[in-house]
DNA sequence: GGGAATTTGTCAATGTTTTAACATGAAAAA
DNA sequence: TTTTTCATGTTAAAACATTGACAAATTCCC
């Protein structure tokens, strides 16, 4: 049995890091890489490495390191990427469509079964051989399919009804790129908020920063 | 003077947050807010709220709170919104696109000056009011009118070379959107990276871990 | 105007995360 | 086969972040 400590979030937040930079490694024909390897790749300490990969237990091997494929795998099976959680999307919009081509749900634990929008001008059209539905269907649809999750990419406007409406059927995880944050009342409802204009301020805030840091001299 | 303690990332990422609650209650016309009320609608504690706010200086008054409208300006300005960052984009995709009409760039920092993309169908076309430029005009468009900062919304291929090139031609400041990590070997550069696809796999580790946990019965 | 109720700024304590150190064991080399 | 090197897993220490507590100052209400 698995120690029962709980993980933090600061871990898990890596482990999608540690995959990506793994995929990586496999692809290039890798067969090896030690903690050392992996940290200088994440700009972290090979000690964290360590420290993260043991809270799932010991995939390494003294003297040797890590084997590529096999800690991969171990990777994806931990973040749950084999699954097929069935999703909506909801907004067609740039946003919508950005994320609906960009990402590949089926990599990340998920599949896309409909997209939603309440613009008539979209509902009816195609993308990647969805027909995009009315937002009017939503709820019937999701109690009726069992949704999983939904992405929501709606805009601008408040985001609080549409979750509202597919928490009532049935639906825990969300994934929110709105600007407002989704705020759930119900506990065992999963929010994972995607602020990009956070993001960019981040940045900004950054370059101010760094100019002041910088000016020692003049 | 100000303090010249330095201030921790964990303190930065939330500033973004109170900006957009601070604008909401500001555009609902509330013109006080104590810490407690702000932190219930960060989900933090008001201890926290005081501490991070404090790290810039006294904005409250005892016995009556933060001025709203004071306090937004107040944020503002520590992010440093009201500056005019010149800013290219690379990559007029689908993930182009949703940035170029989903982010209000001007009221976060920074101007969008430029579209790029190497793809000949897109070269020409417009966007927004700009002329999408071929990919190869980069280079020079950067040096010559001195862009300060890089959106990259390249979806699939490494954004390693194209960042060399922006670094060549002065540019310091980066926001990734690509599914690679974009390590630059420069010390002053600054990188702010979105990874859609790790929030994704966070997204699913969630529902693993919630699954397992909730299961006390059954 | 005065006393109760608020609410901040700050200090101290608690909790969490990261880093460092090292004993142990496997691999590589001699 | 034996020694040296390498690199893990783990424990302990250090750094960092969050929370709690309270004095000081203001506002609100009577």
């Amino acid at each position: 049995m698995e120690k029962n400590k709980k993980i933090s979030m600061s871990v898990i937040r890596r482990l999608p890091r540690y995959y990506r930079f793994l995929l990586e490694l496999k692809n290039s024909g890798v067969l090896r890489v030690s903690s050392h390897d992996l940290a200088t790749k994440m700009g972290s300490t090979a000690s964290q490495v360590r420290q993260d990969l043991n809270c799932f237990g010991g995939f390494g091997q003294q003297g040797y390191g890590y084997d590529v494929p096999k800690l991969f795998e171990e990777i994806r099976v931990i973040l749950g990427l084999e699954h097929d959680y069935k999703a909506v999307l909801l907004g067609v919009g740039n946003l919508g469509r950005a994320v609906i081509n960009h990402i590949s749900f089926e990599n990340h634990g998920f599949t896309l079964m409909a997209a939603f929008d309440s613009n008539p001008s979209l509902i009816g059209t195609e993308i990647r051989g969805m027909t995009v539905r009315d937002v009017a269907e939503l709820e019937e649809y999701c109690r009726v399919n069992r949704m999983d999750a939904a992405f929501l990419c709606l805009p601008k406007e408040s985001v609080e009804q549409p979750g509202e409406i597919l928490y009532r059927s049935g639906v825990r995880a969300f994934w929110n790129f709105s600007h407002f944050d989704l705020a759930m009342k119900y506990s065992d409802a999963i929010v994972e908020n995607v602020h990009l204009s956070d993001s960019l301020m981040t940045l900004c805030y950054r370059m101010n920063d760094s100019r002041s840091t910088d000016k020692v001299e003049e």
